[in-house]
DNA sequence: ATTTACGTTTACGTTAACGTCAGTTTAGGG
DNA sequence: CCCTAAACTGACGTTAACGTAAACGTAAAT
């Protein structure tokens, strides 16, 4: 019996992880480190299955939100703790309002930002069809 | 004649803008180093107009959304730079371009992730409502 | 049997964005 | 005149998030 050959979970080894989501085997690693990731072993390898493949992509998403990987920690790891008791459930709660207000202060941020960046290109292209061109190529 | 005394433009200590935006004054004059703010020297202090005060405003947001320095630098930057010939405008909209890519993937992301939390809530909620409670206090 | 390719651990190096002193200056108050 | 308060300039320390290099293991290919 080959535990590899089951068509119920499929594993990947890192550097499959690693070219899928365009990162460096090492910054795999080193989210195993703080504790975003806990591959299986075969032998010394890692290998990875979907849970850890899903973890790797909230936690790349939660990077890019300019999350700390420390943040992304509490949210992903709440996300599949099971978390019966009352307490749990309102710590849980607590944190992810804590969350979602800086999120949506975030998108307010957001917004604003591209409202001006539209602003700016829109004063960029009325000046670009204005004739009063200095220098520069009209595009050759 | 006193220069300081006109109702033209209003000017801030930099412990006064420090205050204002809730960051240290250390700060301030990092993002002097970085280039983000050019304050006025009244003798050996820093004097601050509402021009810096602006930036500083726009740096802390971009810092909210997770830009570094150096992005926000380049977006401040081109937003008060004249910026005339053809070929000016047109590298200006390559980089209002490429934030403005940058930061819609962001909102997407943004939008993901507090779909889930707002799942989760709502998966808390239901479950604090239910009979099942194994210990913990429902708010003594 | 040895090279190649991929994986591993250990450990030190690096960059960004400040924090934290330490020592100095300067304007104003008592 | 002394003292405090608020500013200043170095300059070194710190944390996060990896990069990079060294030295090693191992299974498949030649």
């Amino acid at each position: 019996m080959d535990a590899t050959s089951g068509p119920d979970s499929a594993s990947y080894t890192i550097t499959e992880l690693a070219q899928e989501f365009a990162v460096t085997p090492r910054a795999i690693r080193f989210y195993e480190d703080v504790g975003l990731l806990t591959p299986q072993r075969e032998g010394r390898n890692r290998v990875y299955r979907q849970r850890d493949r899903t973890r790797l992509k909230l936690t790349l998403r939660g990077k890019r939100l300019g999350l700390s990987l420390q943040e992304i920690k509490q949210l992903v790891d709440m996300y599949d703790s099971p978390s019966d008791t009352t307490q749990q459930l309102q710590a849980f709660l607590g944190v992810l309002g804590e969350h979602r207000r800086q999120l949506e202060r975030q998108r307010e941020d957001l917004d604003l930002t591209l409202a001006e960046i539209s602003e700016h290109e829109a004063r960029c292209r009325s000046l670009l069809a204005a004739p009063t061109r200095r220098r520069g190529t009209t595009r050759a």
